[in-house]
RNA sequence: CGCGGGUUAGAGAAAUGGUGUCUCGUCAGGCUCAUAACCUGAAGAAGGUGGUUCGAUUCCACCACCCGCAACCA
């Protein structure tokens, strides 16, 4: 569900960006190397590559799902270009300096057969084993001198105000930066884990698989090969990247300074959302049951009442539950009573009594609504849009176009092509949060046709 | 005193230094164009203690409770 949430917050803003004319390059991808996947892939008896050709239609699909624009761009960590891209990026840090061999010591639970970190030791064993100790492994690994990035990463922080949004999560970062930084390791011995891309120079060493991954980012948009559109999206662009709030750290800090080691410039902004929780605000987990599949909402209400939700819902930057019972609630509140039955009403008033649809004025979005969205305040554009919802029903009933058009005709008509229009200018608004009903309505208006079937079925 | 976030009606959210807003739920009334929908009205709320202020839900301090993070899983 956090994905699906990470994908239609950042559709929403690219289609807002293309709805006011921007060029938009929208990217996603899938991280497919690392030691999670290899051994899925192990345990599955296949090979690392074909269980992440499997995943990779599960991602396909969302596409649909979530209804995420069609001209989205889609890298795969395991993409040859991609490949390149890394080993390009990986020998443009190195020979700038920041690349380092050291000897790493690891410790390792011979129970669980895995190495442990020392955030997951509880007093120095392995929570699993408590009495097993750990032994110390040795061996060389590959290191970028993220230390010597504190003051630049501050620096740029400075220069940049709105660098992460939302504020609360870049003070966080800050001081997170501000306490220090330690290289850190970025390969691994291939013999221990062979599913990643080579260290360029050094066969027997795979890049640490984060490493690797964020150089998607820029490998999306050409690099190294079309730097024209390189040029274009990333150096001239605005590149702007959407996380959860557990990858700050990764996007804006170790991304930048590895940008800066490169000698490439920075991303433009980073957006944290905040994590979807089950009911209570605890973590959704299949041990406690409560997952709640986005794949489920959406077969059964469609893409756009699991965007709408997702979007005018969910808070922009907290952390928020995800329940079916507050699901259904809010989609009967807004989608079925409120959006549909206004439609509803309003179009077989029209079909009706209109001969045709009355004259569509170019523009009627209020400039209030973009402001919004460009703070992605997504929350905030779809109250505005419900707002006007809201008030529309509450014109109906007190101008009573239906009562109106019994006793004078032309006064009744113009009443509700004022409604028409004004239900037009909320399927405008409707664009970037639900573009499938966006496009529908558009089109009943334009038609002058009630709904065959409602457009939100109220569901019980 | 490791760092950060949160605490607003029965539930979920928003805004705000001066009548506290929205959605669901509850109660009463209205309308009939509409998807048993829609509109109006009512009851119901700021964790605690101090401070700044003419005035604090809002700013500050402290306390309580909840939640993240504390770096090589991304």
């Amino acid at each position: 569900m956090g994905h699906a949430l990470e994908f239609v917050r950042a559709d929403a803003i690219a289609r807002y960006h293309a709805l006011v004319g921007d060029d938009v390059f929208f990217n996603s991808g899938t991280d497919e190397h690392g030691s999670k996947i290899y051994n899925k892939a192990k345990e599955l008896g296949i090979s690392p590559q074909e269980f992440v050709d499997q995943n990779v239609k599960d991602f396909y699909d969302s596409v649909k799902m979530f209804g995420v624009m069609e001209d989205i761009h889609f890298i795969r960590t395991s993409d040859p270009h991609h490949v390149k891209a890394a080993q390009e990026f990986w020998k443009k840090v190195s020979d700038n300096g920041y690349i380092y061999k050291k000897n790493y010591e690891a410790k390792y639970c011979t129970g669980c057969e895995q190495e442990k970190t020392d955030s997951e030791l509880v007093d120095g064993f392995c929570p699993e084993h408590p009495g097993v100790a750990l032994e110390k492994i040795n061996e060389e690994n590959y290191f970028f001198k993220f230390s010597e990035f504190q003051k630049p990463l501050l620096e740029l922080y400075d220069s940049r105000k709105d660098f992460v949004i939302p504020e609360f999560r870049f003070n966080e970062l800050r001081r997170f930066v501000e306490g220090g930084l330690q290289d850190f390791s970025i390969s691994r011995l291939k013999t221990k884990m062979p599913w990643g891309i080579e260290v360029p120079g050094d066969e027997s060493q795979v890049m640490y698989v984060w490493f690797d991954a964020l150089v998607n980012y820029i490998a999306t948009v050409g690099y190294p090969d079309d730097m024209e559109t390189f040029e274009k999206y990333w150096i001239n662009g605005t590149p702007t990247q959407y996380c959860g709030k557990d990858n700050t750290r990764f996007q804006a800090a170790m991304w930048q300074a590895m940008l800066l080691a490169a000698g490439l410039p920075n991303s433009y902004q980073i957006v944290v959302n905040g994590h979807i929780t089950a009911e209570g605000g605890v973590k959704m987990s299949k041990s406690l049951g409560n997952v709640v599949d986005p794949k489920e909402i959406a077969d059964e209400y469609g893409s756009d009442a699991l965007r709408c939700f997702l979007l005018k819902e969910i808070s922009n930057f907290e952390d928020s539950p995800f329940t079916l019972e507050r699901f259904k609630e809010a989609y009967n509140a807004n989608l079925a009573n409120g959006l549909g039955n206004l439609a509803s009403r309003i179009l077989t008033l029209s079909e009706k009594y209109l001969d045709a649809c009355p004259p569509i004025p170019e523009k009627s979005i209020p400039t209030e609504f973009f402001d919004l969205l460009s703070k992605y305040d997504i929350h905030g554009a779809c109250e505005m849009i419900w707002h006007r919802i809201n008030a529309l029903d509450k014109r109906i009933q007190e101008t009573a176009p239906f009562k109106v058009v019994k006793e004078d005709l032309e006064k009744g008509k113009e009443l509700i092509s004022e409604n028409v229009l004004e239900l037009y200018t909320i399927a405008r608004m409707l664009n970037p949060i639900m573009p499938n009903t966006n496009k529908v309505l558009k089109e009943l208006i334009k038609a002058n046709k009630k709904p065959e079937t409602p457009l939100f079925l109220r569901k019980d």
